[in-house]
DNA sequence: ATTATATATATGTATAGACATATAATGTGA
DNA sequence: TCACATTATATGTCTATACATATATATAAT
């Protein structure tokens, strides 16, 4: 186990609220690194697999450009340029919402089911590989991120 | 407390480790946008902001691009570049190393310490308080991260 | 000394994040 | 109806990440 000390080098902290936040930080680069490699021989990003999985969580029903933006990991993302990007992929498609025409609704293709569902495989087999934690330990560190947030 | 299972309106995770590399993605995101807020007004970034503590940890002593690079919370950054963008800003130096002379040696001006003391405050009290955790669980945060990483 | 290899830094290019603004459609109140 | 605000989406621009590659210098091998 390397400590975040080390691994940036850094003696010391402030105070653990404020190393939890460099720690976080670093955490998550750790985890993105690590996740990269498995997207990139399937030529989408982390992000736009979220966008397919939210897609999919929806059995079917159309989806709006907003409401996926709404479930985003990152809210500051731009759920409007990703859903451009998908749909030249041929992954999902997008119509003019009828009763609304300022609204898009978005669906996954057939060829963007698949896609997921392969990646999805490697993703969470990944994702198990990359946390180094028991059991409990993964639930207190799920309890306590909730927490943290406020 | 939000539960990541309502803060993307989720229902179900693969597993707690699946979650929990969801939970750590989405939280990353909530410090991010936080500390955002804080360095806006100043011109310079949180990225730029790590590499002028980085610089100044130095006691004057100068720092490589590499040697940065290394100690980075994201490893995959361009720390050629960062320095770059702080040098046209005047907040750090670069001269040519006398004994390598590939390398480039890397000062923080007095106008980066006068800018990173003036923001250190800011950031580091906005940690505090972005962070809603009591003592001992964050502490149990940093262990567990510390341990995730493996 | 010459060639090959490794290292340090810089640069090119694509995607995403951050944030402001534009455009079009809808809703609301006078 | 008309003016005005609101909402949904798209776009513009800058910074950073991700990763490949270029360039210069240093080191090692022959």
């Amino acid at each position: 186990m390397v400590k975040i000390e080390e691994a940036i080098q850094q003696k010391e902290f402030k105070d653990p609220f404020n190393k939890a936040v460099v720690n976080l930080l670093y955490t998550h680069s750790y985890l993105v690194t690590s996740q990269n490699a498995l997207f990139k021989p399937y030529g989408i990003s982390p992000e736009q697999y979220n966008v397919l999985r939210i897609l999919r969580g929806q059995n079917g029903v159309p989806t709006t450009v907003s409401s996926i933006q709404d479930r985003m990991l990152n809210k500051m993302s731009n759920a409007s340029r990703l859903v451009e990007k998908l749909k030249v992929k041929g992954l999902v498609k997008r119509s003019e919402c009828p009763n609304d025409r300022r609204q898009v609704d978005v669906l996954i293709t057939e060829k963007g089911l698949e896609l997921l569902a392969e990646l999805q495989i490697r993703v969470e087999k990944g994702n198990i590989d990359f946390v180094h934690l028991n059991l409990d330990e993964v639930n207190k560190l799920n309890e306590l991120l909730d927490k943290l947030r406020g």
